[in-house]
DNA sequence: CTACTTGCAAATAATTTGCAACCAG
DNA sequence: CTGGTTGCAAATTATTTGCAAGTAG
C-alpha cells in the first residue's frame, strides 16, 4: 500500500475531484473481496468516517460504475452488489450463486476454454441481431455444500 | 386455445386453487412474448378484469416463480421481469441486452454447441466448489442497431 | 474563488404485508 | 362450510433527489 493508490489517476483524468468520501469508499472496495451491497459498504465506510452519508455512497458507486471501475450486480435478493473490476485479465470472472443461502462464489477457472466458445457466439449474435456486443455475464445457480 | 389450459393441472396438482386472477394472469403470460414487469402485467390484466389488484399480481408471480412455471429476471433497470418457461427444450434461451435502450432479445440459436461447453463446466464447478448446480443464465450486453 | 461534492431530510419506486371480506372446492 | 385467496391501504425497502453548506483545485 505504498505510493498513490491506483485509482487516483483514474479519477483525476476523468475530471473528478479526489475527495475524502471517494477515497474511503474506494479503499474499502479495494481491500474487500466480497460482493458488497451499498449498505454494507456504507457501514464499513461509516466506521472509519462517520460523517459520510449513505447517499454519498450511492452516488459514488454510481460514478464508479459509470467509470467502469466497479461492476454492479444483481443476484436476486433485491439489493445491488458491487465489486471492483480488476485492472488485468485477472479480474475476469463469473458467479456461482447458492439459491439456498445466497452465497456467491467467483470463478474464472475456465477462462481459456470460454474464450473461443464465447467469441464465436459473439460474432454470430452480432451479425444476426445487429448488436455491437461488448460484454457478457454467466451465472450458475445451485445449492452449496452447507445448504444441501 | 381449445380444451383446458395447460397450466390448469399444474396448479391443481400442486394444491393451489384455480382462481380467476390466476387464470387471467397466466393467460396474459401465455399470450405475450415479451419480458413483462409486474406493473405491465398488472395493466394488461387490469384491462380484462379491473378488480384485480397489483398485490395479487405480485403474489401470483411469486407463486408461479416458486412453481417454476415462470422465470424472474433482472435486467438492471430496477424492476423485475417475468417470462413463461417453455414446457419443452424450446423454452431454453438466454438474453441479449441493449445497454442503450434496455431492449432485450431472446436467443437460443446455439443451444447445441452450448450444451457440451456448459456440461463440462458444470461438472468441474460442482466438484471444485461442492455445489449441486441446477441451472445457468448467460447475458450478453451491447448496443442494438437503433442505439448505435 | 467557484464549481463540483456532500449530508441531511424528504421524495420516489418497487415490492410486501395486515386484515377483513370472498369464494373455490 | 372453511381455509386458501383477494383487494385495499398502509408499511417496508432500496435508491434518488433537492438544496444549502463544504471544499478541492
Amino acid at each position: 500500500m505504498r505510493g498513490p493508490p491506483w485509482w487516483r489517476g483514474k479519477l483525476k483524468d476523468a475530471g473528478f475531484r479526489l475527495t475524502l468520501p471517494r477515497q474511503i469508499i474506494l479503499n474499502v472496495l479495494t481491500t474487500t473481496p466480497k460482493h458488497l451491497s451499498a449498505e454494507e459498504i456504507f457501514l464499513l465506510v461509516h466506521k472509519k468516517y462517520p460523517g459520510i452519508g449513505l447517499a454519498t455512497v450511492y452516488r459514488t458507486l454510481d460514478l464508479l460504475t459509470d467509470m467502469n471501475l466497479i461492476s454492479k450486480f444483481d443476484f436476486g435478493d433485491g439489493r445491488s452488489r458491487y465489486e471492483l473490476i480488476g485492472r488485468s485479465r485477472k479480474g475476469y470472472h463469473h458467479h456461482l450463486v447458492c439459491v439456498g443461502c445466497g452465497r456467491i462464489v467467483n470463478f474464472s477457472d475456465f477462462a481459456e476454454r470460454e474464450r473461443s466458445f464465447i467469441q464465436n457466439l459473439e460474432i454470430e449474435l452480432s451479425q444476426r441481431y445487429k448488436f455491437k456486443i461488448d460484454s457478457h455475464r454467466i451465472y450458475f445457480y445451485g445449492v452449496c455444500k452447507d445448504c444441501q
